[in-house]
DNA sequence: TGCCCATATCGCCAAATGACGATATTATTA
DNA sequence: TAATAATATCGTCATTTGGCGATATGGGCA
């Protein structure tokens, strides 16, 4: 029968609580401000923050687990942007919060103009930019 | 001059962040959900969670710092309730969304239904009940 | 004053967290 | 296929967290 109602309710605490650890770091609360304004690869996502791309790959699978983020592949990127909402509606009001939220702060307003500078062409010297460059 | 802009902003991140690591707890998320049905002291929810009383304390303390929850002293009791919201408006927000979020939850339910059954007088056997049980 | 009760704080421990560097994985390109 | 680039995962470490029992604090009452 699929599941049942007891099922259905047995998780609501857990999928809660996983939704506000994910913003419980200013690190990813960051992530979901810049990510708010377009899509970014983990690479940008790494320049624009100053951390180890190892530990911007937790975060996004943290927030990611919690169905505030979601992601889709280009090539050898992989680009990160705000979920939708199917998947939690915790997320899903969480996110609209945010629109609105944290703002004006001195670190996210500094993320946020360093923004427009940041391009994956520069930052990742990836191959597509060794044969533009010549 | 007081609090500049520079300031006000300043914290932002961290009052939200704040609010966030308060709720990213079951047992805190259960104290606020009890809490809406009404003011409990300390002993009450005590008994309600199956904690350590120092635990709960430490919570309550956690919450009220993020400004979810204050308190009035009755007596040697100590009442909790939710707070009015003027210290944070992302507590603000978060308390009215969870007037209708996790429910039904089985933790919560389960809770809820054993609320009634919570009597301080019975719970804490203080002086006031041996006095009036003679 | 002195005792008792409710609550807060302290000290401790096991587990979770956030950070890093090193390595594995996957896709692009020569 | 081999080499390289972008990302994910692993191992490790210091810090934080949630839990407990023991103790300190403060109010009510004899």
């Amino acid at each position: 029968m699929g599941i049942s109602k007891k099922d259905d309710g047995e998780m609501k605490i857990r999928k809660f609580t996983r939704v506000m650890k994910a913003l419980s770091d200013p690190n990813r609360v960051a992530i979901v401000k810049v990510l708010a304004r377009g899509r970014l690869c983990v690479c940008e996502l790494t320049a624009l923050l100053g951390l180890a791309q190892s530990t911007v790959s937790k975060h996004l699978r943290t927030l990611e687990e919690a169905g505030l983020v979601a992601y889709e592949k280009d090539g050898a990127w992989i680009n990160y942007y705000l979920a939708d909402g199917s998947d939690s509606p915790y997320a899903t009001a969480m996110l609209a919060h945010l629109q609105n939220w944290l703002e004006p702060d001195p670190k996210i307003d500094d993320l946020l103009a360093r923004l427009s500078g940041i391009n994956r062409h520069e930052l990742c010297s990836g191959a597509s930019l060794l044969k533009d460059r010549g």
